[in-house]
RNA sequence: GGCCCGUUGGUCAAGCGGUUAAGACGUCGCCCUUUCACGGCGGAGUGACGGGUUCGAUUCCCGUACGGGUCACCA
């Protein structure tokens, strides 16, 4: 049978990546086998309905490259696809549960549930009393007449232990008693997230559950109602969290599941901040996931290899913590595999600021890409250029070009006159200059290094001497220069 | 607190009873060099603890500790 996988996310707006890597797990999962990758909106809390958030969902799965078979947007076999189309559907199953006496209605009040949990007891198992579990007919049909709101609870099993299987973390067994009378229906008739998940995922034909390990120990309340309609459990592959790293006003570092508060880890963020979105997922791809055979070790994967080689079995059960470091490398590593035109690209916006004619291109294509490692660091690189203040002169003394204020003066005072007649090109200045280090018997960097502080005015600078040269343009190089003599003579 | 799950270097991690305990990021040192990088080479750094089982445990079992998750008319 074909594998059905799905993502079902509920639109709020935001996706860090921790649900990415879930999606992209249940993608690969699907796609290693060559199945189906479903995406379903989840939207059954209307209190939390936020505007254009399924955007985002749609948006953010486009860029990362994990493309759904069947959802929302492009329909399918088993539409619809977003829950709130699918309202109708719902209720019948649970007063079908009911009429089978699986499931009851309940009319207890919020404030009664509140008081039952404010007066629990320490060490007592915190959860709904089954109060209305055992209302007479008579009692029911008064309470539905009187128009009393209610709910649907599901009968839990009251002792024993459920277990059940996990591809990941293996069998699971769980006490009976801790099983709450879980609702189905809500009051104001809409679907609880757990009882609709059960009823989409069935009626969707989804063969995989794979999703997040918080949901471990309520599993058996999903099995609970699987077997209450005796349809077939799916097969479970529950993924070790993501964490992420806050430290608090005394310095404590802790980790938890990654969430909002962990700062940019929303996906359309990371993008923002210059993380390619290939790098993010292959980042991802990795954390919790140990690639296998003739795959192992390697860090750098496509899409296309990803789904060749993901396999469940390299899952791991402990949680890993999200670490920006890792992420970075992998970034530059794809901006070093970058071909030039993909390159200008993503670079083009920052050169712009610049002013940058395309002529320069091929220099700053060979100067940046090694030493970029997100893209945003171009502007901070080519500041020089736009920037030219009154730099600290000791920045001339410098121990290993072997540069002091005086040999610095020396050199600029010779290379301002050769630089006047050469050709502004890379290996006519690189030239000259090296010419000039010989003929006065220095190291090059002698020479190099006042020239190229005179002209940037910083002492980092993407390139050397003769590219930083080029980039300023001969008029803008000799200004720089001179001025800098200047002051370094006093004059 | 109950229940569930986990625990290999700072981080991601391989391993599946016998290994000098891989690899990657980070870090440190050296080399290259016209700065910073890039690149190359090298170093430091790891099986939470205590009991078993076994000829032999990082690998299996049991405790303890620690960490995480979960206990909603949220998803």
């Amino acid at each position: 049978m074909k594998i059905r996988t799905r993502f079902a996310p509920s639109p709020t707006g935001f996706m860090h990546v921790g649900n990415l890597r879930t999606a992209l797990y249940e993608f690969l999962t699907a796609k290693h086998e060559g199945g189906d990758f479903i995406l379903r909106i989840e939207d059954t809390d209307q209190e939390r309905f936020v505007e254009g958030a399924t955007d985002v969902i749609y948006n953010t799965l486009k860029t990362a490259g994990i493309t759904h078979d069947e959802g929302p947007d492009i329909g399918g076999d088993f539409g619809p696809y977003v829950q709130s189309e699918r309202l109708s559907m719902y209720k019948p199953y649970a007063e079908q549960l009911v009429k089978e006496g699986k499931a009851y209605y309940c009319f207890c009040t919020k404030e009664r549930l509140e008081e039952l949990r404010a007066s629990a007891k320490e060490g007592e198992v915190v959860g709904y009393d089954r109060h209305c579990r055992n209302l007479s007919e008579e009692e029911v049909k008064k309470n539905l007449d009187a128009g009393i709101p209610y709910v649907i609870r599901q009968k839990a099993p009251l002792e024993g232990e459920s277990t059940y299987h996990d591809l990941v973390y293996g069998d699971i067994t769980i006490p009976n008693e801790e099983l709450d009378d879980q609702i189905l229906i809500k009051a104001d008739g809409f679907p609880t997230y757990n009882f609709a998940n059960v009823i989409d995922d069935h009626t969707m034909g989804i063969t995989h559950v794979v999703r997040g390990s918080e949901y471990l120990s309520s599993t058996p309340k999903y099995n609970a109602l699987y077997d209450a309609f005796g349809w077939e459990i799916p097969t479970y592959i529950h993924l070790p969290l993501i964490m992420g790293k806050t430290v608090d006003e005394n310095g404590e570092t802790t980790v938890s599941k990654l969430s909002k508060r962990h700062g940019s880890t929303g996906f359309e963020d990371l993008v923002k901040d210059g993380y390619l979105p290939e790098a993010i997922i292959n980042y991802i791809a990795l954390l919790g996931w140990a690639p296998a055979g003739e795959y192992e070790n390697r860090e750098i994967f496509t899409m296309d290899e990803l789904i060749k080689a993901f396999d469940i079995k390299g899952i791991s059960k402990s949680p890993s913590v999200f670490d920006y470091d890792k992420l970075l490398w992998i970034n530059a590593e794809y901006i070093k595999a970058m071909d030039d035109d993909t390159f200008i690209a993503h670079a083009k916006p920052f050169f712009d600021k610049y002013g940058i004619s395309d002529d320069k291109y091929p220099l700053l294509i060979e100067i940046l890409k090694p030493r970029i490692t997100k893209f945003t660091e171009i502007e901070e690189k080519l500041a020089f250029l736009a920037d030219y203040p009154d730099f600290d002169l000791a920045l001339f003394e410098h121990k290993k070009s072997k540069s002091t204020r005086e040999t610095s003066i020396d050199a600029l005072e010779a290379a301002t006159k050769i630089l006047e007649g050469t050709d502004w090109t890379r290996e006519a200045i690189s030239g000259a200059m090296t010419d000039l280090a010989a003929s006065k018997e220095v190291k090059n960097s002698v020479i190099m290094w006042p020239v190229r502080i005179a002209a940037a005015g910083v002492a980092v600078t993407p390139g050397g001497c003769a590219e930083v040269l080029i980039l300023l343009g001969k008029e803008e190089s000799m200004r720089r220069i001179n001025k800098a003599l200047g002051r370094l003579k006093g004059v």
